[in-house]
DNA sequence: AAAATTATTGCAAAATATTGCAAAACATTT
DNA sequence: AAATGTTTTGCAATATTTTGCAATAATTTT
């Protein structure tokens, strides 16, 4: 077995499982642990993947781009997006940055839906190229590739003149009381920049990334002008997330 | 057996296994494993596999660019790929547009190279998440989806504060009197602009783009550095070339 | 805090890669 | 057909990479 045939198996196995386990893998594939493990370390490296204790956890940018490829959505992500769509208009100016459901949201709008969309998120440039009626704003500066963004000044200052009506913000993690949070620092700050250049603020997340709570805040729950899951809005889940003015869809 | 004959039962197994193993392949063939080996280099030369320690790996683009069927002008363009190589050091600043050529001179860059990049063209910076050494500037604007990389103002001003070693740039058309041009206005515009923010500019082209002339000029042939192309620096189609300061490859 | 699991490090064995060289095969010219 | 030059091939010596192991450290769980 070739080491890049394990790291492709490794990265597969992440892309459908969203996690994996290092004994688990090396049992299954029958390498010794340290392999698999010095695999792991190697795909960090690269950015692929993220190297977590017991393991490995995928990275978003990996599981777009796995995605794109293989032509499969995931079905909860396919329902947020639909709902989102519900939210613009015609002739509408669009904030987008990284993140799957944002990715999603993206590509699956309306073919025939006309609008600008700004995005620090190339994946979404190039998936807009099928939509002839919108219009695509890039935002350059650093490129992070662990997060296939860019940020860093320049992006924040091409944000300063831009007045938009929406913007998307791709999140880790919400709670009613802690608000949106992620795992970047720098990321966190583009999206401050970002929720002042739109007048709406719309969080599309996935069932696993409510009521928890990542490192770096982003903003109040309050402050957000939307928010959409996959549930219903009378879901328990999302029970303490009524009566702070949000609407919930 | 004839070498032509491995190489068309090496790509065939790659195609159907993604991925083969040298000494299977020797055994199974029934020549030394040093004749496979080489084979696979000459392969790898010609950018129709990936080599890897034990082995090799199908292509993902290559096999995205034969379906298309494309597939021919792989190998030139390999070709005028690792010629461009020799001309980058260490450490060095260098500022990539769009095109064909460009995205595989930055594709094949040695993984260990140690370089910033910085460029308009989003493919590019997705491509060079998997060189670790490289650092990617992302430079925004509004995305021209036909040309699938980003021009305006925006790109421009960026430009202004940056002063790159090397600039390779993208064309359509060369010729030793015409100079080299393009079928964008606002591209040639940014090319200039680009050729401003470089100490060297260095055109890469496939035979094709000799000696024709496209509609927008981007410069005198006289102004670019160096040009490089898949033939020898004496062919008759290059006679021209000679003799203005510019390095022929 | 102890136990259990997982990580890290250094090391030696195994596998693979590289290089130079000479024999063999092939093609080309006399 | 002999002589010549070129390409291909296999071999051997050497270098590099990968691998598994064992001892030790760090982390998570109990």
């Amino acid at each position: 077995m070739l080491k890049e045939e394990r790291h492709q198996l490794i990265l597969e196995k992440l892309n459908t499982d969203k996690k994996v386990n290092l004994v688990d893998i090396s049992q299954l594939l029958n390498v010794s642990y340290d392999s698999i493990r010095r695999d792991i370390i190697e795909l960090e490296d690269k950015g692929l993947l993220k190297k977590v204790h017991g393991g490995a956890i995928a990275n978003s940018y990996l599981s777009m781009k796995a995605s794109k490829g293989l032509g499969i959505a995931n079905s909860e992500i396919m329902g947020i997006a639909k709902k989102a769509h519900k939210l613009i208009e015609n002739h509408q100016t669009i904030i987008m940055d990284g993140g799957t459901t944002n990715f999603y949201i993206a590509e699956q709008l309306p073919k025939n839906l006309e609008a600008t969309i700004i995005t620090n998120n190339p994946h979404l440039a190039i998936s807009l190229s099928e939509h002839p009626k919108i219009d695509v704003i890039l935002l350059g500066g650093t490129f992070y590739k662990r997060y296939q963004i860019s940020i860093g000044i320049e992006t924040s200052t091409a944000l300063e003149h831009i007045n938009a009506d929406l913007y998307f913000m791709g999140i880790n993690s919400i709670s009613a009381n802690n608000g949106a949070a992620i795992r970047n620092y720098e990321e966190s700050l583009m999206k401050r920049r970002m929720m002042q250049s739109a007048r709406r603020t719309i969080v599309g997340v996935v069932e696993e990334k409510i009521n928890i709570q990542e490192t770096y805040k982003v903003c109040e729950f309050s402050q957000i002008s939307c928010l959409i899951s996959s549930l219903s809005p009378s879901d328990e889940l999302l029970k303490d997330f009524h009566g702070q003015g949000v609407e919930i869809l």
